[in-house]
DNA sequence: CTCCTTAGTATCCATTTGAAACCATGTTTC
DNA sequence: GAAACATGGTTTCAAATGGATACTAAGGAG
């Protein structure tokens, strides 16, 4: 059996898909690009727009999608400053994809978690 | 600003989107579903297959599947026990948005190591 | 002077992850 | 009969990560 459609083994070690797959798979990450689609946004805006992210958090995951050339951060002099985070258009190219992945969850999540339930059900009986 | 084209706010705590979303977002539990798009394997198969995974990760990975209904868990009393793992038809309809995911990173990861080079060597002037 | 804003960093602690050892079962090898 | 190997895991413990909270700096309002 081979590894699939892909010119790349992605279950490999090493192969520069999966560090791109690893950048992606993280629900911080995800939600930031989704919340920055529809335009720019700041700092404290963002915190209070994605419900339960830490500054920290926040802070790490915008230098990560930074240095991976998915968001641009400009700083504005003004005072306080300004700080706007917005989508590369690098970024813009992953839309759908992402947006694919939450139509999916939304649409989906009945059977989930109904699965969930009867799963634990099953689980209590043993 | 509202909260895009989606009938639930995925920014909200408690959003069950949100839930299904972290779960996806687990960069095991994607290469996987991938792994076993192909077909049913068993756990020592997927563990050499998808290099790097451990078994404790490996068991846990697929117990939350299971738990989500996206696979099945079948055990064959021969010897040694053969256990197999395979997608169910609900997580046959999440193939194609996993795959479209995995084509962007292929397509798109020269793009990204590229800024994260440029990012890098900038960090190293500062 | 005190409090508020901005955008973070620093600190501490809990949870998660990963590597390796161990377990139970049964077959083959020496 | 004892050692080694296969199966599919669980256990153990250190290390990395995540999250809550407090703090910084620079300036404006009262």
């Amino acid at each position: 059996m081979d590894a699939g459609p892909f010119p790349f083994d992605v279950y490999e070690d090493q192969c520069p898909t999966r560090m791109v797959l690893d950048r992606l798979a993280d629900k911080w990450a995800l939600l930031l690009m989704l919340r920055l689609a529809d335009g720019p946004l700041r700092f404290n805006q963002l915190r209070r727009d994605v419900k339960g992210i830490s500054q920290k958090v926040l802070s790490q995951t915008l230098k990560k999608l930074e240095r991976d050339g998915l968001v641009t951060r400009t700083v504005y002099p003004t005072v306080p400053v300004t700080v706007e985070y917005a989508l590369t258009p690098l970024a813009q190219t992953l839309r759908e994809p992402v947006e694919a992945l939450t139509r999916w969850a939304e649409s989906h999540m009945d059977a989930v978690q109904a699965a969930q339930q009867a799963y634990d059900a099953g689980a209590a009986a043993r």
